[in-house]
DNA sequence: CTGATTGCAAACGGTTTGCAGGCTT
DNA sequence: AAGCCTGCAAACCGTTTGCAATCAG
């Protein structure tokens, strides 16, 4: 208990955020939570706990803790939806900053995917690789 | 042009959807578009050709030429934002039907992500891969 | 004390839906 | 003629924002 505050209360202080109650239960809540849960199901998990939590603050802080690289975003998000028009296979650059995603030359990116044998009879489709990074434009800007 | 119409109608043929001519110019225009357009980009262009017509039909007609495998979907989406909380790093593998991710176990995939260089000083942070396909629920349902 | 953080409610943006009229088959 | 398809407007849903009150440093 003791030690979780303090790592707790360490990791705040490496970022320069305030550590308030709502966030340490949130931070604990979502440790504890396995799977790729969304903001919806964090807050119904953290609400458990503090009832009077919002959902406003279950977002701000899922975004903090993300930007300050404390979880990780499951994907890529465009925020909307994307149709392919490259019909010939390849695969993504995605900037994780603009969010911007473009086309990897054939060939940049060595990899296997023959042989897919996969648990529980999953029936294979396609493989999708996502090279996700920042892009010359994002690593230039002054933020 | 003739050519076009015919492959167009062929194309519905197959699928068992009707010929429209907001679906033809739909069609036409989402062709000749390159990158990783979205509904609005392809409304915008559409509306060029057919000013009259409405952001839902484009919607509807881009779910239906997905649906066909006329054209790809970029990213699965989950709808929602989600957060990873597994620390080890790993693959996914998604549902194409009810979009449920799972962690992939490790060494299933062969792939060697190593001496990655890309072009114009993209800075790599990740490689995600997604293998997609079809979960054995979505498999064993009716439809 | 000062600025960051919270909770609330309203706003937002992308997407979906219900429906009446029109077009395909 | 029967039913699919369109356009419109309203509904939806996840997410963000503005703001006043509260809390952390």
């Amino acid at each position: 208990m003791m030690e979780r505050l303090r790592s707790f209360r360490e990791l705040c202080g490496e970022h320069g955020i305030a550590v308030t109650h709502q966030r340490q239960v949130l931070y604990e809540t979502m440790q504890s939570m396995h799977g790729h849960p969304s903001p919806e199901e964090v807050f119904a998990a953290v609400k458990q706990r503090i009832p009077s939590i919002s959902l406003a603050t279950v977002y701000k802080n899922i975004h903090l803790f993300v930007e300050s690289g404390v979880f990780r975003e499951l994907s890529i998000h465009h925020g909307t939806l994307r149709v392919e028009m490259n019909s010939v296979p390849h695969h993504h650059m995605v900037c994780s900053i603009c969010k911007k995603v473009s086309d990897l030359p054939d060939g940049v990116l060595p990899m296997q995917t023959t042989e897919i044998v996969l648990p529980n009879g999953f029936m294979v489709e396609r493989v999708s690789v996502d090279v996700i990074g920042i892009c010359p434009i994002c690593q230039g800007r002054p933020n």
